[in-house]
DNA sequence: AATCAGATTGACTAATCAGTCAATATTCTA
DNA sequence: TAGAATATTGACTGATTAGTCAATCTGATT
């Protein structure tokens, strides 16, 4: 594996686990066994390398998710299989996670930035698509896609903290329920 | 006024535009017009400073909320009370509003911290209240409460990115309905 | 007036950190 | 194979930071 993989696998991890002001770059190179040199060989600054962090995470989540979604699907259905899917990506990376809220919640976050990443653009397609049909409550797509990113983030908070119900897939279910009730006509 | 009140005030501005990390102790002493040593008289760390700061502001948040609720008031009116007075001093307060968001996705934060407080206590006896009527959806409290927090946190950043609707009522009604449609039965 | 406890100061320190750089190694290309 | 380009090292630095401390001030109590 090449040594700027090697360095955003470990940013990722002392990110999440310290945050990003406690991760010192020192601490990311000596975790990813390479030299200090090298991670400013890759990322001309620690605020860069949080920045890359980001979109690939974005991407890794577009690519997981996209994926799932199968193309005779019903709008409800994709809408469901968007949700789960991000539900148990977020699940299976728990550092990931911690890592996207921590970023989503600092300075270094915008709009912008958010509406650009192929996540949100297909998000925000499934919406559009949902209000024309009739289906969706009609308010700005943008509106309906923060509240569904909102209701995965409060289900995952919800499910780390009661362990007992993560695999328990009536339960999601009915998680994802409440999230549907939110949006739908 | 007391110093101790106005580290308070100046730490919350500072902490708000820079982030914890990126807000020195000595600059927030130096925008309070005190000393760097008076800081550390009254908080004994800058993590205790951070953690009293969080305290201090939700109690100020129950207080806000819970004063606009009255006795004869349905369930429904209550919360939607509840939501209102929560948006409206998130919007009001945009410092504290990234403060907190910042705050409760750091490793200062548990479930354990956020269950204790009264503005939380609050909330849940709604949500017991409202399952026993049988009006919201059987489902744990705590997950209608944080529904209920997660909904008013994306309606703030809605608004926030789309000021043009923060004062339209209307609107801001229709936000409810998201919300309220998500928990009701 | 004498005493005392708490408030307040600001210079100081030891540690930490992001980013640099000159030197060496490795890989690629012609 | 020569030479250019790129990868890699790790010691180093200048700046910043949380927290300390000895000294002074203030106001209340006896």
């Amino acid at each position: 594996m090449d040594k700027k993989q090697k360095v955003m696998i470990s940013a990722r991890k002392l990110f999440a686990e310290n945050g990003f002001y406690s991760t010192a770059t020192a601490k990311i190179a000596k975790e990813a066994g390479v030299s200090n040199g090298i991670l400013f060989h890759y990322f001309n600054t620690k605020d860069i390398l949080i920045q890359e962090l980001y979109n690939d995470l974005k991407d890794r989540l577009f690519k997981y998710t996209a994926d799932q979604i199968y193309k005779g699907a019903t709008l409800k259905e994709s809408i469901y299989t968007l949700w789960l899917a991000s539900l148990e990506w977020n699940m299976e990376n728990p550092e990931d996670f911690v890592f996207m809220r921590q970023f989503e919640n600092s300075h270094y976050f915008n709009e912008q930035i958010y509406g650009n990443h192929r996540f949100v653009q297909m998000s925000l397609e499934l919406a559009e698509k949902g209000i024309d049909q009739g289906i969706l409550k009609k308010v700005p797509p943008m509106l309906l896609v923060q509240t569904m990113s909102g209701m995965v983030e409060t289900s995952v908070t919800y499910l780390k903290a009661h362990p007992e119900n993560a695999a328990n897939q009536d339960f999601k279910d009915r998680l994802f329920e409440l999230a549907w009730d939110a949006i739908k006509k």
